[in-house]
DNA sequence: TATATTAATGCAACTTAGTTGCATTAGTCA
DNA sequence: TGACTAATGCAACTAAGTTGCATTAATATA
């Protein structure tokens, strides 16, 4: 997970603006310890004082994808796609059934082993993929 | 994975009735190697000369989802969702990024030992989960 | 076989999440 | 400080799915 200031100068380098947007849409999404939905985002920036409309966010969003600085999730149980700055590791979701509440989880090893086994026996290269478990989380137990 | 007469028998016994669109939907449905999209299961439909509403095929999709009959995927490269005649056994999909072809893969021993490290390290209890592989078929490679 | 009951249907209008075109604004560099 | 153009914001649109309500038809019963 990278600083503010490193991702900034990182786009700064790449000849893109720091303008209000982008800095404050960053600094929401890295502060959020869950991943955001674009309307989640836009209250975010409303509670801030941060003026935020939803073109914006939601080009911004295609862009910080594009620049490999947050990654979208599509959780099951929802309609709405969510953001998170992206992370060192590749990792996973606990979504709680109870709460919603989403946790990250990564896990040692991972799917390695699946994924020899699919190249094995189908001949299917396996790129990448998404993992995300469902359950009840301490509290709500 | 179920077939027609039993799906239909279970339905009646269970006080629904057996309608044109519903037994045309679990054919379709039966029939399709890979998931559908709403959109996917009007078409069939409408080209096996079966009426098709909209409102009547979401309809009937949460029918049957309720019964459990088929489930809904949500694919992460897709904006729409998927319904498939649930399988004996639970089971992940190969998503091909060059053909778009979804195919169905069981995993041996799963992802037990993760849900019991999450369990164990998180007292979060796991009761589902969804796996999917992106990559490229033995054809796209 | 006819009839009553109500599950299922189908239309139209709506909602939600996200997108597009285009004129305007504001970061950045010289 | 000004020129350049990336980024913005409005309004209008699209796609996917939902809702209310009047109508139709599958089934049980007489």
């Amino acid at each position: 997970m990278k600083a503010l200031g490193e991702i900034l100068a990182e786009l700064s380098k790449g000849g893109f603006r720091i303008t209000r947007a982008r800095r404050s849409m960053i600094e929401v999404l890295l502060d959020s310890r869950l991943p955001l939905s674009a309307e989640g985002l836009i209250d975010a920036l409303l509670g801030k004082k941060v003026p935020a409309n939803k073109t914006t966010v939601y080009r911004e969003l295609t862009f910080l994808k594009e620049m490999g600085i947050v990654q979208e999730i599509q959780f099951l149980h929802e309609r709405v796609k969510r953001y998170e700055v992206v992370f060192g590791g590749h990792h996973h979701h606990l979504i709680c059934m109870g709460c919603k509440r989403v946790e990250d989880v990564e896990l040692e090893g991972e799917l390695e082993k699946y994924e020899r086994e699919i190249m094995n026996s189908r001949g299917f290269k396996v790129l990448n993929h998404t993992l995300e478990f469902m359950g009840l989380c301490e509290d709500c137990r």
